[in-house]
DNA sequence: AAGACAATCAACCGCCAGTAT
DNA sequence: TATACTGGCGGTTGATTGTCT
């Protein structure tokens, strides 16, 4: 009778995420969303992770407009006002700061801003009295903002707006997405350890560079890294650190183009051609390079 | 240089509310 | 109406990193 768990805790996969997963995940959202909802979503992506976790990790770490740190004096003055007001409702603090996560305001709330709090209330006050936090006191909890106040935070930030018509209507093609993507995330490993091999020319570049390389050029699709500006991978300046692979608009899953939505300026590159999908990225690696400046832009989401 | 301690933050846990059936 | 399921939230944990002795 009580509640099923989201996931078998047993077979999916627990801690910190790999760039890899991180790039499947982007790449995933970004072009079908969740996929009609959270705990299917990583079975339709191939990822071996609870959804709750996906969702998280989406949520908080990979979408685009996030900011990471830094937080200002307006930042921190307005989560102690806000804390003042309704204590810790973090996603109702964080909604009134653009590119901020409840649990970045949490965290930063815990390790810094607490102390700052109470050692103004204690000031202000002969006896400290902070907002409830949690448990407590008689029916503290849900303070002035419990249920209530909710009401009127602002919708969390959408997911795109995908169409997973096909996606989650069709089984059989949801089993073979599955598959092509458990297909797609063997070749992504086995281009990784090939960018390793072969990208020893450049000094700086240890392995685990390469395979960030690698991953990440996966995980930068068309997005938010390039939306604005198009899609044409830029020519770097002096050309001495070309990625020899043009993976910009690779997309680790991809049912196919047939929907349209590719559009003539998707240069549907490496994945779509892939052995998975029935053909061979082999051909690709001449592709337009990648550079470098590109490739910090998009590091800057790790 | 090494160990101890503190700070940070990503990730997990468990609960609750809303929604679909 | 009852039940099951999912999304979302706040609290907490634990691994990692930084600083101090």
């Amino acid at each position: 009778m009580g509640r099923s768990p989201c996931c078998d805790k047993a077979s999916v996969k627990r801690g910190p995420w790999s760039q890899e997963e991180d790039a499947i995940l982007r790449s995933f959202v970004e072009r079908f969303g969740n996929a009609g909802n959270w705990i299917a979503m990583p079975h339709k992506a191939g990822l071996k992770r609870c959804g709750k976790s996906c969702r998280l990790r989406w949520l908080n770490y990979l979408r685009p407009e996030l900011r990471h740190g830094g937080f200002t004096d307006d930042e921190d003055n307005l989560i102690l006002s806000l804390y003042g007001e309704m204590g810790s409702k973090w996603s109702v603090i964080a909604s009134k700061l653009p590119g901020r996560t409840d649990n970045d305001v949490k965290n930063y709330w815990n390790t810094k801003l607490k102390k700052r709090y109470l050692s103004t209330t204690r000031e202000a006050t002969p006896q400290p009295e902070p907002p409830p936090i949690g448990g407590g006191g008689g029916g503290d909890d849900d303070s002035p903002s419990s249920q209530g106040a909710s009401q009127d935070q602002p919708a969390p930030p959408a997911l795109v707006n995908l169409d997973t018509t096909g996606l989650i209507d069709n089984v059989e093609e949801n089993d073979e997405l599955l598959h092509k993507s458990d297909q797609l995330y063997a070749e992504l490993m086995g281009l990784i350890g090939q960018q390793s091999a072969t990208t020893t020319t450049t000094t700086t570049t240890t392995g685990d560079a390469a395979s960030a390389r690698a991953a990440t050029a996966v995980a930068s699709t068309s997005s938010w890294s390039r939306s604005s500006s198009g899609k044409s991978p830029t020519a770097s300046s002096d050309g001495s650190s070309m990625w020899p692979v043009d993976v910009h608009d690779a997309v680790p899953l991809s049912l196919s183009e047939s929907s349209g939505g590719a559009s003539s300026n998707n240069s549907s590159s490496l994945f779509f051609d892939s052995p998975a999908f029935g053909g061979s990225f082999q051909g690709l690696l001449d592709s337009a390079p990648f550079d470098d400046a590109m490739l910090t832009q998009e590091l800057l989401y790790y």
